[in-house]
RNA sequence: GCCGCGUUCGUCUAGUUGGCCCAGGACGUAAGAUUUUCAUUCUUAAAAUCGCGGGUUCGAAUCCCGCACGCGGUACCA
């Protein structure tokens, strides 16, 4: 049975690149039948940020990611959030130090730091490792008895893995194949801090373990820890769960991973959801807020970093799951196009129900303080809206069909209210009232008898109508416009602007 | 610095067993068609000497070696 997780820490809004992440677990876990599970992973409390947990919930509930398990839900291999299992640690590391795998060490920040600068001056990084844990304050360098006075009287410490002093250490990876690192190379990671909390490492492998995880499917940027994390399996004497890094997603300028901060500077959301900053106030953009439909934002993400091996582009999430595999996950890291993500929108609002857009026309007009006929509110929808990529741009492309135009666009009006435009329009007015009020009729009375026959231009004199009614010259077929309005509506628009134009063109 | 991972059109990518690839699709861009306008839609085009240099082979984007560049990691952060 596959189990997999998506653990995040709650240190603010989870960015898109956490989004995808737990997308990618989802979709794997969905088609092999497995289990999907979410846990907190909250050992920083200084780090921790209020709010930051119900968000990564809200976000990707709204994207449709569903849990089997997790912090919202419970489960049987509960708690889900490592704060409530912090008890559960402590006999971990216990049984490291008592395998020899893990030391004490009693160094302080400050020392610590000292010891780095003095390195950087020496233009070289000072590794707590296997060269140098004999100069330190610790359990392999300290006489026993001293430790044990040390523990007693209370003085902090931390505890170490201990790495074997030069073993190759190998990991198969799902998406990159066979790694190789040295553990001569690696630190003596830090696994319980002296604030009684495992670190990541530690607290980690222990509730992947605990809570049967079979694949790990998470970031590059964990990569260079994986051998540690292969290492602690074994000196549990645990079976490792399947390794798979992701490629890390990265900005559109420039280089770099994306990240939490580049916010709302580039121009896009990186957050699925809007986000208050409890302790600043600032506020960054979401996906949700600014319009974006869910499966819009969910296919956009599938396809960056992972292909279903055809040129099949627009997916819904049971046939993302259906197609999903690990080995079509491209190895390098994608750089975030806005562009493309506009497109997948465009896409999927033109697959909304007419009904559904008129319901969103509805929100908006009535904001205007306009109540609207609902069968003329659907046909305006159904009318505009594969012109519509953002839901939030309805109000301001139909408006023109629930209120006159207050003022015409300037430019529009020095372009295309040509000398003789009053005239013309009125002779609009009049052909609206002598003729049938019908698209046919219309057309015959003022395209063809009256504009053609005329051999007057069609395109000045339909696009000064176009001013007239709507105040500007973009939108749909003219007649059709005419038609939805009604005979006297219109008329009172052409007139009014009969009346403030004048001949200004002249 | 050290360690690791990566490198195909501007961007996302196809290419997984070397020949069907003088490299295919999509976004974007440009041009044209349609329309009374804008958008949509449709058609077409430009766009990658497959990071560079060697090698293996009758044949390499695909295999091997070296180099360069990019990214990630190098915290009592995750």
């Amino acid at each position: 049975m596959v189990r997999v997780r998506f653990a995040p820490s709650p240190t603010g809004p989870l960015h898109i690149g956490g989004v995808r992440t737990a997308l990618y677990n989802y979709l794997f876990a969905r088609q092999q039948g497995g289990k999907m599970i979410l846990r907190i992973e909250d050992t920083d409390q200084t780090r921790f940020v209020p709010g930051a947990e119900q968000y990564i919930i809200e976000a990707l509930d709204w994207l449709g990611i569903q849990f089997d398990e997790g912090v919202h839900i419970g489960g049987p291999c509960g708690p889900y959030r490592q704060s409530d299992r912090k008890e559960l640690y402590r006999q971990y590391a216990d049984q490291l130090l008592q395998g020899g795998w893990a030391y004490y060490a009693f160094d302080t920040p400050e020392t610590l730091d000292a010891k780095r600068k003095e390195y950087e001056a020496e233009k070289k990084t000072f590794q707590y490792d296997c060269t140098t844990r004999q100069q330190m304050e610790n359990s392999l360098s300290l006489p026993a008895d001293e430790v044990q006075r040390r523990i007693a009287e209370g003085q902090p410490y931390v505890v170490r893995f201990r790495f074997p002093e030069n073993m190759d250490i190998k990991l198969h990876d799902l998406i990159r194949g066979d790694v190789t690192m040295n553990s001569r190379l690696l630190d003596d990671k830090v696994l319980f801090k002296s604030d009684g909390m495992p670190t990541y490492h530690l607290a980690n492998i222990v509730d992947d373990h605990l809570m049967e995880i079979t694949h790990v499917i998470r970031g590059e940027e964990w990569l260079p820890s994986a051998p540690l994390h292969v290492m602690l399996y074994e000196a549990f004497g645990w079976q490792a769960p399947q390794f798979a890094h992701l490629p890390l997603l990265l900005k559109p300028e420039g280089n770099g991973k994306l990240s939490k901060r580049d916010g709302d500077r580039l121009g896009f959301p990186v957050f699925p959801l809007e986000w208050h900053d409890p302790k600043s106030g600032e506020v960054s953009s979401g996906y949700r807020e600014q319009g974006y439909l869910p499966q819009a934002v969910v296919n956009m993400l599938a396809l960056l970093g992972w292909n279903p091996g055809d040129d099949r582009e627009m997916m819904t999430m049971e046939e993302l799951v259906k197609l999903f595999s690990i080995d079509h996950i491209s190895k390098s890291g994608a750089k975030f196009n806005v562009e493309k993500a506009r497109w997948f929108q465009h896409e999927y609002f033109q697959q909304l129900p007419d009904e559904q857009v008129a319901d969103m026309l509805e929100q908006q007009v009535r904001e205007h303080g306009i109540e609207a006929d609902p069968d003329y509110l659907l046909r305006v929808a159904a009318m505009m809206k594969e012109r519509i990529t953002f839901p939030g741009e309805l109000w301001d492309t139909c408006c023109y069909f629930f209120q006159a135009p207050t003022e015409y666009n300037e430019k529009d009006v020095a372009k295309r209210w040509q000398p003789g435009m009053t005239t013309h329009m009125a002779k609009v007015i009049e052909i609206l009232n002598t003729v049938p009020f019908e698209h046919n009729t219309l057309h015959q009375a003022l395209l063809e008898d009256y504009i053609k026959g005329n051999q007057f231009n069609t395109g000045a004199i339909m696009n000064s109508l176009r001013l007239a009614v709507v105040g500007r010259t973009v939108g749909p077929d003219m007649l059709t416009l005419v038609l939805m309005l009604g005979k006297e509506e219109t008329i009172r628009r052409i007139q009014r602007a009969i009346d403030t134009l004048g001949e200004i063109g002249n």
